[in-house]
DNA sequence: AGTCTTGACTTGTTTAAACAAGTGTGGTAT
DNA sequence: ATACCACACTTGTTTAAACAAGTCAAGACT
């Protein structure tokens, strides 16, 4: 059923990396042994190690091997209730979690508005407004600019469910890239209105610009989290030398 | 001088986007035409045009070409005095700035200490907090823990410098892969002290763990960041179908 | 006019092979 | 015993080729 050779060698790996096989600082076997494994070329086996590499969960070392350095349940200590609000991937569906829609209208991408979300000047939007809770505790307040010819049909019925779910299986749009700026910013007066602050006058701010496989930037979010409760992960490699 | 022709492939082509050769939403050359420009194989050009998609320059669209989808100084609403501190890529040297050292001392990894560092118990450390300066303005104050072992003879008037100058020029220690977590957290007296805080009640943490070349944990950074100039760039893709 | 097919073009996946370069071991010569 | 070297093994880079799959436009057909 999965399209891509590379793909399954990867899930393969990192299950039996997560699932303690391949242990912490362990060696995983040597390239020749896992190509005889999966019966796959060098360059597949390769490919599915550097997706492996790339997201922290090997390091490979030339001339010895591949080291896996990744370990179960780091910094527990920050997490409370497990939240992961934002991981190093695109979103996915998380734990018990409800979403309430708070505003919903039409925009055009004003003069103001454009620099902003990096959208063309003129362009319509929609533009929602949601709150999300975490054990109905409120977490996050979404701000959404869509691009209203991308996500055409977009009610405020639908945006009341998941809105990933609607454009990617019902208008079948792709999404491929997401960048993201992180910020803390002081509270707004409708921050304090609907999240939970625990006291603190400031918010994580997720601003995030979103392109389809169009290549066209369709959405811009800007997600106010709530400070005890955000955390964010990323992981980074030094692949290649400084300019 | 530069080793690897994929990494000079990538560096022209970053240039040419940056330099708005291939401008924004436009689309690069086809693999073909780029082949004859630099004289490589398929392989080679397709792995630099990876590693410029996995950064958000360009993205890539089965059987329809290659998109830029970079633009120049975005989000410059933020930027205060180009701060940038720190991006997806790994820490690198930047404007106007110093750093003061505000303690230096040995510590071993006690048992409440290595859970948080993610060392072994025991280990001897080198403990280091720095206050860093940009334009004057006292923005970052850096707890460093550094695995003694590994970073032989730092003093404290090394760590008054560069230390990863010293680490990886000095002791020609290799940084390959680093894993990061971004909380907000409510201000210590310590924080107070020393960070210019706006009147904000949180500071931007950034705890970041750094593997050296053998894959060995060998430092655990805590940044706490003053929030109104703190910055935090990521770029995702999504290439990989969910499980 | 509108629809369909063909073909040239694009990027995506997989295999194969060769060489480069780093590591460690074991044997040999000193 | 020590130093050195050769060899087997590891990962890293580069080339080549074939096929799959998506796109788009020109041309043929209805």
């Amino acid at each position: 059923m999965p399209k891509n050779k590379y793909n399954e060698i990867y899930l393969a790996l990192r299950q039996r990396i997560e699932s303690g096989e391949y242990a912490f600082q362990q060696m995983i076997p040597s390239e020749n042994t896992l190509i005889q494994q999966f019966s796959c070329s060098r360059n597949t086996l390769r490919r599915a190690v550097q997706a492996l590499s790339a997201e922290g969960y090997v390091q490979s070392m030339q001339g010895r091997g591949v080291r896996v350095i990744w370990q179960p349940q780091r910094s527990s200590q920050f997490l409370l209730g497990g939240v992961e609000s934002c991981s190093q991937s695109l979103p996915k569906k998380a734990n018990p979690q409800s979403t309430e829609m708070v505003f919903f209208t039409k925009r055009v991408a004003a003069s103001a508005l454009s620099p902003l979300t990096g959208m063309p000047e003129g362009a319509e939007l929609y533009y929602i407004e949601r709150l999300r809770r975490l054990n109905d505790v409120p977490l996050i307040l979404d701000h959404n600019y869509f691009l209203k010819p991308v996500a055409v049909g977009l009610t405020r019925e639908l945006a009341g469910q998941s809105i990933y779910a609607y454009l990617e299986d019902q208008l079948g749009l792709q999404i491929k890239t997401t960048r993201r700026v992180i910020t803390v910013e002081p509270v707004t007066p409708e921050d304090t209105a609907y999240l939970q602050m625990d006291g603190c006058n400031c918010v994580a701010v997720v601003s995030s610009s979103t392109y389809n496989s169009d290549g066209i930037l369709f959405e811009y979010t800007q997600s106010r989290h709530s400070p005890r409760h955000f955390e964010f992960h990323d992981v980074a490699q030094r692949s290649r030398l400084p300019v």
